[in-house]
DNA sequence: TTCGAAGTACTACAGATGTAGTATGTAATT
DNA sequence: AATTACATACTACATCTGTAGTACTTCGAA
């Protein structure tokens, strides 16, 4: 997947069913996604389109009919969009980020316990 | 500002100008968004009349100009667009932002440690 | 073998977005 | 007073997005 793609929202919600079944043909999809979002049939098939012009998705026919597979991982995915987010809204800031997410917020005993976890474990 | 606005990243750009001045009149923001984008003043113009039909922005008349002013402030709004963040893709998980994003960076003891702090005075 | 449900290919269309342009008014400058 | 230089008001227009529709094909069921 190229660096600056962007997924809108909708391209979005199909990408991320096909992240569960790492592949799939467009039945599969369709039936998924329907159980999230009142879309038609042409509409999944639509954005899937599209996605595999964005380069987002691998279209490969077997036979007659496509099996679909992302082509970049959620997490990478997830960790650029991550990036872009704090860029935008934080200038970049983790730190930032944080202080204004936990700020007047009632963060659990468990969650704060969670989070030094994972500080802990970058600690050399 | 109403809840479920749409600030788009054109319209963010001016916005986080007038953040920066509290308050100001056109020729201003045009200055100061020129210092970031190469864009046409009325560009710029355009940009805010849209703030201002979405209701991010006040203007008020004063003789023939007007003076603009931010309706939000920045700490909520970016509040309010991290938890769409998160939501969005970390299924609204701190945790799991925290974790994928510090996955595999090397991240700095002085970062390390201002998180820790955060946390800490979070901490009852 | 025929029919209907899905698949693929291509088209449609309104509203949002990026990026201005034109028309007109006004305020400061020569 | 005429010119310049933005301000406001309104218009423009290509592209992107959401959300399908149509046409043609194919495959499995009746």
């Amino acid at each position: 997947m190229k660096k600056d793609l962007k997924i809108t929202d909708a391209e979005y919600k199909v990408l991320n069913v096909l992240w569960k079944f790492k592949s799939a043909n467009s039945k599969t999809i369709v039936n998924e996604v329907q159980k999230l979002e009142a879309w038609n049939r042409k509409t999944v098939h639509t954005l899937l389109k599209r996605l595999v012009e964005k380069g987002a998705v691998i279209a490969e026919k077997e036979g007659s009919i496509y099996t679909y597979t992302p082509s970049i991982e959620k997490k990478q995915y997830a960790k650029s969009e991550s990036e872009f987010f704090l860029e935008r809204i934080y200038s970049g800031s983790l730190s930032k980020f944080l202080t204004n997410f936990v700020d007047g917020e009632d963060i659990s005993q468990e969650e704060l316990d969670e989070l030094y976890r994972i500080l802990d474990s970058k600690k050399k």
